[in-house]
DNA sequence: GTCTATATCACGATAGAC
DNA sequence: GTCTATCGTGATATAGAC
């Protein structure tokens, strides 16, 4: 079987570093600093470095889905579900100042190396958008809900991109502000609605 | 001195490779094939792989410093300027969704990198930065002005990402439509306008 | 100016001892 | 399971012929 423990903490190691300093630019030496292990010894968990990618992407994957299943729980509004999405920009500013957004900078890299492990990076947007897209119909956005959750990770992928570029971490405190408001244009618009979903939303 | 046609192809061939299959991934094996000269021919005119990155950034930032001139020439109204500006990502929406935005794309490649040529990529971004706060000052919107500029990169900047990522060129399409709108609203205010301003701007 | 040949090195990956 | 030693490849970069 092989240790279970080692083979967490090289995947940890490699989301980490993958995110800080893309994927093909962090070696095999690099994880291996982190995680104390020598060289030869990936390959007892992992037959190839993108054996390893597919491993981190799987990993997102699943925390994402519970964070999503989490922020569902936390909250009967489905607005303010949507502002658990938003205010994690805001809690993560300081990372996306200096590494950009996790997933959209991994979807870029892969698209340009071609690599086979591409869709399964989407995958990942496609969990935020189908996550939003639902909400939004909640909020009786049924035609548009696809169109306003693009909308929505397209805002907030840009604010990663620029305040990356400029290592600003305060626009992206400026931008959330103004995500919310966007977003309670369409709360109010939920109230006196025009649903287009049969299905009433609760204790609305 | 140096042929300058060669040296010219070199650097029109690694902008484009950089461009889409990113810096760090493109070899000089790749940019010979494209130019059809030798490996070894390239450390006549460069001394290294990181002055090619110099002479493709210097080309882009010129490229954009003419691209916005002329923009400011072909139009006299702000708010006509600033749509080409959103035009643009119309016109190279099949690009993008392959390869997404230059600018942004090579900016998050070389942070990641901590490349020395970060801050140079940057200033393409600072380029159209203050050309867009410069155009709505003229629009009466000088207390907001950047705040507005910086907005816009990063809505256009988040459309690329997710169109990329997606590979959706009609969602450019989409948001580009809604990104006019946005600005007529501006453009409207500045008609009846509170200028912060005490230059009044000419034939609006 | 452009070429071929080669130096040098770092990377991913393998083999086999323990 | 983890190690050391090493292979093979492909990358940047150099040297020198033409």
């Amino acid at each position: 079987m092989g240790n279970a423990a080692t083979r967490e903490h090289i995947v940890d190691a490699a989301d980490q570093l993958f995110y800080r300093h893309g994927y093909e630019h962090t070696t095999f030496s690099d994880i291996a600093d982190v995680v104390q292990i020598s060289r030869g010894n990936f390959y007892y968990h992992f037959r190839s470095k993108d054996e390893i990618l597919d491993a981190v992407i799987k990993t997102r994957l699943k925390q994402t889905q519970e964070l999503l299943e989490q922020w569902e729980a936390d909250a009967e509004q489905p607005a303010d579900r949507i502002r658990s999405f938003i205010h994690m920009w805001f809690a993560n500013r300081a990372d996306i100042a200096l590494y950009g957004c996790p997933v959209g900078t991994l979807t870029t890299e892969l698209a340009k190396l071609d690599h086979t492990s591409q869709r399964d990076a989407t995958a990942l947007f496609t969990l935020y958008r189908s996550w939003l897209r639902r909400q939004f119909t909640l909020l009786g956005r049924g035609a548009d809900a696809d169109a306003l959750a693009m909308h929505l990770l397209a805002m907030s992928q840009g604010v990663a991109a620029v305040a990356n570029a400029f290592r600003d971490e305060d626009f992206i405190a400026h931008e959330v502000t103004k995500m919310c408001e966007w977003l309670s244009s369409y709360t109010d618009d939920a109230e006196r609605g025009t649903p287009d979903t049969d299905e009433s939303h609760n204790r609305s």
